[in-house]
DNA sequence: GGCCCGGTTTGATCCTGATCAAAGTAGCGC
DNA sequence: GCGCTACTTTGATCAGGATCAAACCGGGCC
């Protein structure tokens, strides 16, 4: 496994691109980047000169109405990719969540190395396909699960990904650090921030869940909170 | 421009990857096949032996919830794709909302020319950002727009879509046949049926648009219903 | 300590869209 | 024509979340 460089996380390979660059043709392109939560990477319609790859952090997409609605549209975690090859806009604002790092790749040379690289190229179709895969399942959530579906969903999603990436167990409790404000929260589940506030309170007051301060949340039975969800559980896991 | 064999549409290029194909690599690995309306081409979970082209007609992509609701997240419209190179099972109902013809190509003979013609990969990777792209602008209407938003969204929407592919202007006045039927209607924009029909029947009253039959629509004045919509108006016709 | 500030919780009320129910319409086969 | 079926419209009522409003933390900083 090829090291990402100053990727904190040790012994992980969350650069999901430089991690298969087995010819280290991605080595010369690269640069490192780091926000601070809440400060914006790109706006929508910014001139994107990059592709990257989110090393550490959260960032999240987002769409705006003019009358100051938002709805998000996607949560980038460790591995995940953001840019366009081929377009060169950001079609949303693209803001740090919390404390983020990426490794990003000048966009020319990036493209490039794309036609010359079949490996590369269908890669990106592979994590595209899998990007519009969990598009199109937060669809369902958002046009038909109530307001205690999608709270279950989203902290079954996120305590998955907190799980599988820090490799813990998720079966029999676990606990995790929510990255998320409960405005935020609210954007991406179509909800305001009182419903939300509303339903968590719910789900700690039925034991669900419990709460250390306001930011740790203690599952002590997985497959409870999973009941609440709406889905399917025998498919094991979501990402 | 390369005629796209039994395609029921003159002088239109509508199945878009035999249109490009200058080598006619594909022209031996695609068969034709047509769907009666209602006809479900795959159900989610099935084996899927090719990916094909929309020629003619319509159709939808759907998930469901095991306690029937259901909501769709795509509408796949002539010269849209189906099927995932790379996965071998089918991830959503594809259901044939209008009599359908589509343009299929055997999977594993196209998944061997993807990777030995770069223009096709990188096609394909084209195709599915602007799948991406809408799915995201679907996300925003169904996690933060009012019913009467989403229906004129809807409308205009398939508005242009009609109006591209038989080239017709849009700006002053046209006339569409309504594909789908309000239940459709309503599973693609997280409504119920009767919320669909109310508001249509609201915007009939206000003049915006006016039926002729219960599915021919016509709409005299195209920027009063962008007007409803919620959405930034100068970006043009949206697709 | 006291203060401020961002984030959160909780309460009271309102309203949009869901639900339940019934009637209307068009097409089609006989 | 009749009756059937699938689809649509309209009405009455209900309820899940939104909205408006106030209080409640928990830090950080003076």
């Amino acid at each position: 496994m090829k090291d990402c460089g100053t990727c904190p996380i040790q012994h992980r390979a969350v650069c999901s691109l430089c991690n298969r660059d087995e010819l280290g043709k991605l080595e010369a392109i690269k640069y490192y980047r780091s926000y601070e939560a809440g400060q914006t990477v790109l706006w929508a319609g910014d001139q994107m000169g990059f592709v990257a790859s989110v090393v550490t952090g959260i960032a999240s997409l987002s769409q705006g109405m003019e009358d100051g609605r938002t709805q998000m549209v996607g949560l980038l975690l460790p591995s995940d990719f953001i840019g366009r090859p081929g377009r060169d806009t950001a079609p949303y604002d693209v803001v740090a969540v919390t404390n983020l790092t990426i490794c990003a790749f000048r966009k020319k040379p990036f493209e490039e190395l794309m036609l010359t690289t079949p490996s590369l190229a269908s890669r990106l179709l592979e994590m595209t396909l899998d990007e519009l895969d969990s598009a199109r399942e937060w669809m369902l959530l958002l046009g038909r699960k109530t307001a205690l579906e999608k709270i279950s969903s989203l902290l079954t999603i996120l305590a998955s990904r907190d799980a599988t990436l820090y490799k813990k167990a998720t079966r029999n409790g676990m606990a995790f650090d929510l990255p998320l404000t409960r405005e935020a929260m609210a954007d991406y589940l179509g909800l305001t921030l009182e419903t939300v506030s509303r339903q968590i309170s719910g789900l700690k007051k039925a034991g669900v869940i419990h709460l250390e301060g306001k930011r740790r949340v203690v599952i002590p039975d997985m497959n409870q909170l999973m009941t609440k969800t709406g889905d399917d559980m025998d498919g094991g896991i979501l990402v």
